[in-house]
DNA sequence: TTGAAAGCGATACCAT
DNA sequence: ATGGTATCGCTTTCAA
């Protein structure tokens, strides 16, 4: 039995005043009699009147929905954050649209131009490899956008990043004071500027430390059985590498497990972090190192640049760099040839 | 410069064509002269047209977004389930706007009924413990609804579940016969669906097994500790609780954090199953065994549920039940007297 | 096939 | 403060 939603017209009928009046008590903007507003709202009340947000949308030119653009939901890292944005959004009064790159650019423009399609009142998003074409698009249309996670090296829109190649350059740091030589940084992406900032760091800390230490950026594949093969391989040279640092959450698991079935000693002969903090970090053994992201605090960031351009159009565009927190525990072991049961990291 | 985006209008100006004729080789019901649909194409391209979805969804009184409305992401189960979503909806041409419920009904209401005043094509709901009024609302709007994971006992949606009963059924009878006698169920919601139909198979069993094993509910509080403190109660009395089942992965992590600060010999002393399957299940020691949730087939089962029902208004109510798949891993030892290094259970 | 025109449900302006 | 009305961008008759 559907019969069709009543309407503002229906309301104004049942209330004996006109539409405008219904409008403006729906709105507060206007003043309207307190004999006329009673009307309303009782009628809306027997009616069970809900307003239609497309027709609202189509005359205000402007939806009250933001959109948001990860790359998935299975890397803790993002799914943290899209549920801080539907919580910090909601009380604004905002419905987040929640959509998926899965890393694709191609999928990426698609997606976004499906929320362009929308009149979305703003868009938050991590940008793939090669958002190009994607941040023209958005450019284009003009909606208030907050770019988050990864910079894009322009300066037209806001961002919230969080300083990768410090966290990195911090850890590397680390790692060689724990005498640790062959340091390698697995990654999905390697061009993606969150990766390219990582590099920088590591590389960084490399040549701190003058001849002493190397780094070695290892893209594994699309799986675990990949990443294995190419890990076996790396151990299996003379002058292995002691130290891995994992892009994510996956691929630390990947790592974790592939170390166990090659039965490398862990974190006795290698040493391991990882970018993120899944729940499980310490519930294995080893306990996980991790850097971890001030996610909540990026949510909360980008929540408010973005307020603030939907409010005012051209506010100076304004790029704001976290911290990230590193947390030591057991998987980071010394590598110092005297110290095989000696000084160890700081745990917590 | 943020220029008004182009229109049908502008389009068939450029084209010379008139707006319907636009409109027809938009949606391609329509037949339309190949010159002129070329012209067409040619100002839409020019122009960078992009249709307003907000307009066609009024005028057609009916949007291509699909609601999905979960209770969070942080539970792996469901963050899978929205990025199945996302990527079957996206093929057929729909976005999904996600909201979460956070487990409050009244939340649950609000935001569903946000997703109505968008005219969503249909909706997806893990509908949350007093699911009653969110119900109403959507019956009385005739969205076509696909209602997931958790049976609301009524007949006027299509549903798709599993078997939670005979999942939780098959675990407690396997535990009982590793001669575990009393098992603790840890639940975070008591009165769901779910959890209802998990103590009735966990009762079953327990009563098959006569007067031998004994079955225990205990609700979590909202954190860590809370568990902690209310587990070292248990764990003190005489004859204490040997098998732990988590109704999640957020209560297995905890559980297992848990057991680790009171001390306790796992699995020497207890066994540990959960409900879902988190990427840390088998990284953990000892690896976790656990109850795995059809996700995907969950996924496309309530797609083409939904799509039949946009499809057909009246077709008939269909429920869905899915089968889990218990995997057993190192965390469920045996508890038979004689068996100290005795009989394995199957690991995979 | 094609063009003209009538809405879809709301907002906002203009008189009153 | 209130009522009447044009308008948002598009789909969908209805004639031609």
């Amino acid at each position: 039995m559907k019969r069709e939603p009543p309407t503002i017209l229906d309301v104004a009928k049942l209330a004996k005043v006109a539409v405008g009046t219904v409008s403006n008590v729906l709105n507060g903007k206007v003043p309207v009699s307190d004999s006329r507003r009673r009307r309303v709202q009782k009628a809306i009340e027997k009616l069970g009147y809900t307003q239609n947000i497309l027709a609202t949308g189509l005359r205000r030119r402007r939806t009250p929905m933001v959109g948001v653009c990860v790359p998935h939901t299975s890397v803790a890292y993002f799914s943290a954050l899209v549920d801080a944005f539907e919580e910090v959004g909601a009380d604004r009064g905002y419905k987040i649209i929640q959509v998926l790159t899965q890393l694709d650019p191609a999928q990426e423009l698609d997606r976004v131009q499906a929320l362009l399609h929308y009149h979305v009142a703003g868009l938050i998003l991590v940008p793939s490899i090669q958002p190009d074409r994607t941040l023209k698009a958005l450019a284009r249309s003009g909606t208030p956008v907050v770019i988050i996670d990864r910079p894009t090296g322009t300066d037209i829109f806001d961002e919230v990043t969080f300083d990768n190649r410090g966290a990195m350059f911090d850890v590397a740091r680390r790692l060689i004071a724990l005498g640790h030589r062959r340091i390698v940084l697995i990654v999905q992406q390697p061009k993606l500027s969150t990766t390219r900032l990582r590099i920088r760091g590591l590389r960084e800390a490399v040549a701190e430390a003058g001849g002493l230490a190397a780094a070695l950026i290892v893209q594994c594949g699309p799986d675990e059985i990949t990443l294995t093969s190419r890990l076996a391989e790396l151990l299996r040279q003379d002058d292995p590498p002691t130290a891995f640092v994992a892009a994510n959450n996956t691929i630390a698991a990947w790592l974790m497990r592939a170390l166990r079935s090659l039965q490398v000693d862990f974190p006795g002969a290698v040493s391991v972090m990882a970018f993120g903090e899944p729940e499980w970090a310490d519930l294995v053994t080893p306990r996980l190192s991790v850097v971890r992201q001030p996610t909540g605090e990026i949510a909360r960031t980008a929540w408010e640049l973005l307020i603030r351009r939907m409010n005012d159009e051209k506010t100076p565009v304004r790029h704001v760099e976290l911290k990230a927190e590193i947390v030591m525990r057991d998987s980071v072991a010394s590598n110092l040839p005297r110290a095989a049961g000696g000084p160890k990291v700081t745990r917590r």
